[in-house]
RNA sequence: GGAGAGGUGGCAGAGUGGUCGAUUGCGAUGGUCUUGAAAACCAUUGAACCGUUAAAAGUUCCGAGGGUUCGAAUCCCUCCCUCUCCGCCA
């Protein structure tokens, strides 16, 4: 949510600022309703006060043993006046709210103006695409051997789920051990793990509630949980309704966990592989800083993400995503695209924002120096990485001639000193 | 699943339906004293909203949501969470 006082004392720059989006602001909408939330809330509030007044007259002229009827009398239409009053100020505060909720972060000034994912500004490239002197095959030949079954995913659950098998599930694993080892112990990143169901709330803090309900995975049943969409959810939500003192921030997390979208919207989009699944491993960097911090600890992010690919040898570059592109809470992001041979293209495999306090306004999460007035916090996040899109992209970057395919150096340690696998019989 | 006990400010922990946003202790901050420190003493010390140049004043918040009442931390209902014992279980 953004700052509700900067659309009162600056509202012509919001507007303006949301327009980068494509998003249109219903400037004479939102002062009505503002107008009317002040006059409603003023009007309560004086009926509160005449209540708490009237009340403490009672108890007074009680204690006293004086005739207290009249006084009663004086306060009877009272009660009404003010239920009215207060419903329609949770009205009013209901519209307001949900119309704020609706709005999209605000940019940040280096994001670039565009449409979609064309306009996206290339920031730096690392490594060279490889040639290969044979036709490279994609991640589904060279593991159609039963090393990554669509057919077996389908069968047990539906579209979009895939079974992997022997050495490319144990590649898998190994991916996810060696990218944890590296942001824990060379990155300085808290290593934690985390319910992979998590309430309304913390839903409502990140901001995946209440407008993105049809990308989640929601429970039947009594309980009203949800299957994460990514571990920034539970994690970033740490913070929630927490102040933290000077000293306690930043806070970087890693975590891993598997992701759960409906990808709602996305039907026909890469349909082959395990580019877009409904089921991913993923992990995640999170951090939790002062405002005045936030964007020197996005940078240090996107390379923090950048070096598990330099590890491994992977060709990639990285973008800024420009205005059409940039997701709902996000003030910045930087995306890292990896070079896939099986497609000839550059697919993102990791995204880094800096959410600033948007999320943090929403979980009422804030930093306080000694004395001094909590202020919101920013919070990060960014993929570092998706497990299977990284799988993918050694598959098909390491491949040989003859379908097996190489261990990158960094990986060896984390296949019990394998260099090669899917080795033909 | 069964039985019981609880959820109050950073922490601990009081609170007969009425001067309770809440006693007290600890912690923290400032000050007195001291060469300095400790101790002692004094003072300050929750958050959100609204508002203001800044204040003041005002409103709300005692797990969450409803209800009763002129008035609710306190009474009633529903839900959530924690702890103890029993049962079952990876």
């Amino acid at each position: 949510m953004i700052d509700p006082k900067l659309l009162r004392s600056d509202l012509d720059a919001v507007v303006a600022n949301l327009s980068r989006r494509g998003f249109s602001f219903d400037v004479a909408r939102f002062e009505q309703l503002e107008s009317r939330r002040r006059d409603i809330q003023v009007e309560t509030q004086a009926f509160q006060t005449e209540r708490n007044a009237s009340a403490k007259n009672i108890g007074q002229a009680k204690a006293k043993g004086e005739d207290i009827q009249p006084l009663l009398d004086a306060v009877a239409s009272l009660g009404d006046k003010l239920k009215a009053a207060e419903e329609s100020l949770a009205e009013v505060q209901g519209e307001l709210e949900s119309m704020l909720s609706g709005v999209p972060n605000l940019l940040h000034e280096s994001v670039p103006a565009g449409k979609d994912e064309d306009d996206n500004e290339l920031v730096r490239t690392w490594g060279e695409p490889r040639s290969f002197d044979f036709n490279a095959k994609d991640h589904m030949d060279l593991g159609a051997d039963g090393s990554i079954d669509p057919d077996m995913g389908a069968k047990l659950t539906g579209a979009r789920f895939v079974v992997l098998n022997g050495e490319i599930a144990r590649l898998h694993r190994a991916l996810i051990q060696f990218m944890f080892d590296l942001h824990t112990q060379e990155h300085g990143y808290q290593e934690v793990w985390v319910p992979y169901l998590v309430n309304e709330d913390s839903l409502r803090g990140t901001g995946q509630l209440p407008k993105f309900a049809e990308d989640l995975f929601a429970l039947k049943g009594e309980r009203e949980f949800y299957l994460i969409p990514t571990s920034e959810v539970p994690v970033t939500n740490f913070a929630r309704d927490r102040i933290f003192e000077s000293g306690e921030l930043p806070q970087k997390f890693v975590c891993h966990s598997p992701c759960f979208r409906s990808e709602a919207g996305s039907h026909g989009r890469d349909t082959r592989g395990l580019i877009r699944q409904h089921q991913f491993e993923k992990v995640e960097m999170v951090r939790l800083e002062k405002a005045s911090d936030s964007w020197e600890a996005l940078e240090e992010l996107i390379r923090n993400a950048e070096t598990v690919l330099q590890r491994l040898e992977l060709p990639y570059r990285v973008v800024n995503l420009c205005s059409g592109d940039i997701g709902f809470g996000a003030s910045k992001t930087y995306d890292i695209e990896v070079w896939l041979p099986g497609q000839e293209k550059y697919r993102e495999i990791s995204s880094c924002s800096n959410m600033t306090d948007f999320q943090a306004r929403r979980m009422l999460a804030r930093s306080r120096e000694g004395q001094s007035k909590p202020e919101l916090i920013h919070t990060l996040n960014g993929s570092g990485l998706a497990v299977g899109r990284t799988l993918i992209a050694v598959m098909e970057n390491y491949q040989n001639a003859d379908g097996s395919i190489a261990i990158p150096e960094a990986l060896q340690p984390y296949m019990g000193g394998l260099e090669k696998i899917l080795q033909p019989s």
